[in-house]
DNA sequence: CCCTGAGCATCAGATCTCCTTATGCCGGGC
DNA sequence: GCCCGGCATAAGGAGATCTGATGCTCAGGG
């Protein structure tokens, strides 16, 4: 059978004039389009092109074939036109990848903001902080939500960046707490003196909390390291401890804890997502971002210490 | 690029209603046809076909789709037709390779065969014995020129076989030699005697001599070995000695060298073209085997112990 | 007349694509 | 509850496609 690819060779030859020509225009090399044009004159069984050492130009029967090529090539992109336009009803599978945290706490809105769309269809996994880029980029994934504490994620080649949100590091204290009376004032050097947790050493939000302490009137000990911030926020309202812990965690709906923001300036993060920039007028993608957005404006509705991030 | 294989994989997928069938009709597994069909939704950017566990149906998208290519398939019908159709002039290369005593001898005869097709090139290679029908099969050439001493060449599946010739072996002598004198009996047990030449022994023609002159009288021991006719035939014409050959290769015109016919019954071979069945019908690769049957006709009018083999 | 550069063919090797086979999941029918 | 058919996916092998290197040819310029 005739191959597109082929055609779409000859086509361009005709154009041309040169398999050198040709193959500078279509980004092969002139080895590749020799080869492919051999091909498709057996494919064919008729001789398309004469050559002779430093030439080569369309016979007779080559010209007839670019004639029918033209008209099956605008066709086949007639064909890809309409399924172009067609695909504004996001359809098939979007796979977004979120760290824990943004996984627990987009997922509800995303399920709401993307329930009317019947065809598209969301996988949401859940990865490690740092790594949610490569796999936009290798394919694996479609968008992915990232975090970033120190300004690090910036624009890239093929890759575009949404910024959605700003998180700042907050205070959870159980209700019992003296702090939780919001007309208690926040001593930092009280500070000092509490049961701390946090997650472990080398987690990016941990560096966040741990800069943010130190900032604030000296680094106390961490008296407790524990995986996970629902874990976390389950032991501040146990009573366990206090944690200075991300706003976006509280998304989880936590009770028996109560939020104070700390005195000064405190540490956000920004939460983007990330899409192949190739991908990203693809119907089912951009309805995935524009829900997304929708989400964070949800989140920010909800949790006070949220706000929407700039574009 | 919209693919043309896939293309025609969906259409048979929307006369057949199942990934199953479709295969089967087409004469894939089920599991390349699935996977195909994933590869021409990733390329369209669209959903073309719902699946559930046990069934898949076309889309909305995958409908329109299968519309576009049923057109774009029968262009590429109409295509295929008009070359083939026009394809009635022989053109472009076709490539023959022959046992070196068969190329000597049809050169002449099919240069002047096919002289009048202007657009047609051929190309003569020479191959040893044996393997003319393996490259024709592999594709390497498109047709052989092969001998049969021993009735083993028969039809192929896939080849096509053409009796051209009937080669007997003949008695090759030196001008002035005794037996060169047409009234001159050939008595076997004087054969004998003569210093006898032929080409090296393992060589088809050489086990074909050694039979016949066992069979005439009593193999003689065949005192010099040379490898190529033209060389034996051009000794005997130097008086070195006589020599069993195909009358064949006396085509080459060697001046200086009587022929004789075997007393009895002979040894003779028949010479075929070959070709794949699949490539008979391409009128470049026809011309070539009327050309070869023309050939065989002067080389049997011009050496009177050739005569032509019956279809 | 000789040299240079451009164009083309071909070869070898690396990479990619396509296919098969095996395996697992799901759901309908018995 | 079990069996069977349909589909998806993974792994591996074979073939296709591409690049880069090399060689040949020839036109044009010095």
């Amino acid at each position: 059978m005739l191959d597109l690819r082929r055609l779409t060779l000859i086509c361009e030859f005709a154009r041309r004039g040169s398999i050198a020509a040709t193959a500078s225009s279509l980004g092969y090399s002139a080895s590749a389009v020799s080869q492919q044009l051999a091909a498709l004159e057996r494919e064919a069984g008729v001789a398309l092109i004469d050559r002779t050492s430093r030439s080569a130009e369309l016979t007779d029967a080559g010209r007839r074939l670019v004639e029918h090529a033209e008209r099956i090539l605008s066709l086949v992109e007639s064909a890809e036109s309409d399924l172009s336009s067609h695909a504004a009803t996001p359809s098939g599978r979007v796979v977004v990848t979120a760290f824990p945290t943004a996984a627990v706490a987009f997922a509800p809105a995303l399920a709401r903001s993307l329930r009317r769309h019947r065809e598209l269809s969301l996988r949401l996994m859940q990865s490690r902080s740092g790594r949610g880029m490569r796999e936009v980029e290798s394919g694996e994934v479609d968008i992915a939500l990232v975090d970033d504490w120190w300004g690090r994620v910036r624009q890239h080649a093929t890759l575009t960046v949404f910024p959605l949100l700003n998180d700042p590091l907050v205070l959870a204290v159980p209700r019992r707490h003296r702090l939780a009376d919001p007309d208690a004032a926040i001593d930092p050097a009280e500070l000092r003196d509490e049961a701390w947790m946090a997650t472990p050493e080398g987690e990016p939000s941990r560096t966040a909390v741990d800069r943010l302490l130190a900032d604030v009137g000296g680094a106390p000990p961490v008296a407790w390291e524990f995986e996970g911030l629902g874990t976390i926020l389950s032991l501040v309202a146990k009573g366990t401890g206090i944690a200075a812990v991300p706003a976006l965690s509280l998304a989880a709906g936590v009770r028996g804890v109560v939020v104070r923001e700390f005195p000064g300036e405190t540490i956000e993060r920004r939460i983007y997502a990330v899409a192949r920039a190739s991908s990203v007028h693809r119907a089912s993608v951009a309805a995935v971002l524009r829900a997304l957005h929708v989400a964070a404006g949800y989140l920010a509705a909800d949790l006070p210490h949220l706000s929407l991030a700039a574009q």
